[in-house]
DNA sequence: TGGCGGCATGTTGTTGAACAATCTTGCTAT
DNA sequence: ATAGCAAGATTGTTCAACAACATGCCGCCA
């Protein structure tokens, strides 16, 4: 019991279902996953409960909990969410570097330091997704990309921005398991965000935002058009 | 066991502890609360997991479950949040109206049916603002203002940014049990509920969500002036 | 007197078996 | 073919037990 039970249990759980090796629909059984886990059906109830909130699964009373199976409605709401958030996010960003600007010039230096750090994280999940594409492993630009979502999100210093953005990524992935555009859409849109990255190193936020709005606009398109 | 056990317990102790039956920071103790409750410990942890993904608990492994007691600083995220998704669920909403006007004339009965209904609650949801301010029943003030901004969420149409919502004002509730000025600050407001009601009634989406924007900024500096 | 290690105690973490409640399936009788 | 029913399977919940961990107390040593 290194680390308690159930937090491994759920991020098992949770990447199995967002690596497609359960399509949505299917029913997880309790007895079943029970004993392929080693883990005994209360345990594995409660992560249940955690996946069913980060709406991973879906609880139908009495008769079992199914891989969550995305409407094309929700996915327009995710991305109509994704395009309040995100772009308010890189705004925020712009705003606290205004007033770090303004601090007493002893406490400037831990702030400038800690902004380098997340944009560096932004221009390295770039570059993963750029690797990804020149080595044609679809898998870890989609990887990158979330990476990059979320990177960007954390330049806001705003927890709460972070984690629903890192919930909105989690549905995005969900989507991703039926779309049949997959394959493609995150390749197709790394130049954007190197794009954008490039707003972000060069301390453009405003105009990064409205970028980020652009992409999330083509990219609900282009995901719609095939679902 | 005609309503699931769980869900019942999920909602009694949140009820509870937003009523502030119990302060943050007080733990919640495993087998005195099932034996409170009359349910066992497996149903109350599942429970747990679902009030700590809520984040009305903190769990802490190994030292129980507790009140969560959110700080200054995850006020103000909680504010920048709402300052993104509440003015922007109602521009949501003007786009939606005016994409319901090109619709054929047919579908736009239903739709304007719903809107109604939608801005009614809105409506009904000040006037109890009002109502309990007459009264001095502060507890009613803040529940017809949590009301009202999930009325005004679901003027979107988007069940993605309601949910949101609806998490975010629960955060709220957390945040009033200890300000001092809790008592006043949702009285103070009704006015401008009244105000952003009133664009809406009028069709003025743009207007009401520039007027929501400024609402919260002030009710964020009035409320950490005292915490 | 003032820490400091270590045991006693209480609480959480997890299990497995048990049973009730409910859903599903397939059969039967019409 | 179909309505209704019986049998089987699965979920919902409880209980008792034990392991793992945290805390506080007590005496020990300096």
């Amino acid at each position: 019991m290194a680390q308690p039970a159930v937090g491994s249990v759920v991020e098992t759980l949770r990447q199995r279902i967002l690596d497609g090796a359960m399509a949505p629909g299917d029913r997880l059984d309790e007895v079943r996953l029970g004993g392929e886990l080693e883990v005994s059906r209360n345990t594995l109830r409660e992560a249940f409960r955690v996946l069913e909130h980060e709406h991973v699964i879906e609880h139908r009373p009495h008769r079992g909990v199914f891989v969550r199976r995305l409407t094309a409605r929700e996915a327009r709401e995710v991305y109509a969410m994704r395009r309040l958030v995100e772009p308010g996010a890189l705004r925020e960003a712009a705003v606290r570097r205004l007033a770090a600007q303004q601090l007493p010039t002893a406490e400037q230096g831990p702030f400038e330091r800690a902004w380098e750090r997340a944009v560096s994280e932004v221009v390295r999940a770039v570059g993963q997704g750029q690797s990804g594409v020149r080595a044609g492993d679809f898998g870890a630009v989609g990887t990158a990309n979330g990476r990059f979502h979320l990177a960007v999100a954390a330049l806001s210093g705003n927890d709460v921005i972070v984690r629903t953005v890192r919930q909105l990524l989690t549905e995005m992935r969900l989507l991703f398991l039926v779309a049949d555009s997959a394959r493609d859409v995150h390749a197709r849109y790394v130049e954007d965000n190197r794009r954008i990255a490039d707003l972000i190193v060069a301390g453009e936020l405003v105009r990064a935002s409205v970028a980020m709005e652009d992409y999330l606009f083509r990219a609900e398109r282009h995901l719609l058009s095939d679902c």
